[in-house]
DNA sequence: CGCCCATTTTGACGGCAGAAAGATTGTTCC
DNA sequence: GGAACAATCTTTCTGCCGTCAAAATGGGCG
């Protein structure tokens, strides 16, 4: 979703708080990080009283939920564009997939913690499980043309799918807990290459 | 007020404050999950002040600093548990110590998260920092048996370490919350020889 | 034009963190 | 043995946050 300003409009009613909650909770969620995260401070961010957001999120886990589920599409785009930069080849794409998992966890460290890291979002909520399982499908579907047929079938292709998805995921985890001092001083490309050359390990040659 | 529970000394001077607290911290671990930790929690807990802990933590983040590195020493011991369980070959070594990995993790899943998944533990804390390098010390030896060399030498071997990592914690963290539905059904010998499949991949045949 | 109601504000209550000061016990030294 | 000191624990206070229950505001519909 594109992101809107925030209209400084002094009306009392403010028309479109939703909106301007959801810019103001990720600001917050970048500023303060997920465990000080607060809606009080969002509502402070939007120039809202304490108690306005109270009529379009129950409470701070509902906002997280809208967020989450947001960031999950944004997810699957930088995924996507990542794939459009790189080789049509289905080995390539899978890479290139795997890369943009990484560009989104280190672009959004405290919103990819809240997605895949935390309790604070409500996973029973029906949107963002449409949401995170669309990026499940999206993965699914970048192996599969890998193996040129379909995945969910055969214990083999789970295999693969759950391989290249923990690798993938182990690694933005640990880059962002800043563990893995290895890949430190690369940039750009070379580490592109380094990431890649581990990421092609979850499928067998 | 309150019945007190299973305070053995009605003394007014605990003598094991500390440890009490450290085992209190991690009932209110358990109980509440690291969201929702409270010092106040584990000063209930332990049948003292909700001030008391200030004399042995400064604060909330000093208490749970002090778990995670605990924490830490019990992964290891895990990883060893499972691994002298296991054939005494390189390799198999190296898969064994990926499922106490996980093993790990699932059975202390609040614990896991305190120690890869949060801010909320103080990762300058020089103990913390000790035992911790400690558990990737052993990661390191485990992948250098198999390499039958020194792995911190030499990119090759240091991807080998990188993947191992990655993949091994990505399973546990895809697993702590629940996102590999493809192995919920199976369990003991089963299970671990879907994860012992996929862990191989991380080491070059 | 005026009423209704969604939206927003204000105010209040309980819980938690942090800091300061008081109370109690253990220790040390004469 | 006792007094001074230090360590440990409790009480109290302030500030922030989440939640609930009224008031206040203004747009939309009849």
């Amino acid at each position: 979703m594109a992101e809107r300003d925030v209209t400084p409009k002094p009306a009392y009613h403010h028309g479109d708080l939703r909106n301007a909650l959801l810019v103001a909770a990720e600001q917050e969620l970048r500023a303060k990080g997920l465990e000080r995260f607060t809606l009080r401070g969002c509502a402070k961010r939007a120039g809202v009283s304490h108690a306005a957001p109270a009529h379009h999120f129950a409470d701070a886990t509902g906002l997280l939920t809208a967020l989450a589920t947001d960031g999950f599409r944004r997810f699957i785009a930088t995924q996507r564009a990542r794939q459009a930069k790189a080789a049509s080849d289905a080995r390539s794409q899978h890479v290139a997939a795997g890369l943009g998992y990484i560009d989104f966890a280190l672009a959004n460290p405290e919103l990819f913690r809240l997605m895949f890291s935390s309790r604070r979002a409500d996973f029973s909520d029906q949107e963002l499980d449409r949401a995170s399982s669309a990026a499940y499908d999206h993965l699914v579907a970048t192996i599969g043309a890998v193996r040129s047929d379909n995945p969910r079938t055969g214990d083999g292709s789970q295999a693969d799918v759950t391989a290249s998805w923990a690798i993938v995921h182990g690694l933005a985890d640990l880059l962002l807990s800043g563990r893995i001092r290895s890949l430190d001083g690369l940039e750009g490309r070379e580490r592109d290459n380094a990431l890649a050359a581990i990421i092609v390990r979850s499928l067998p040659a």
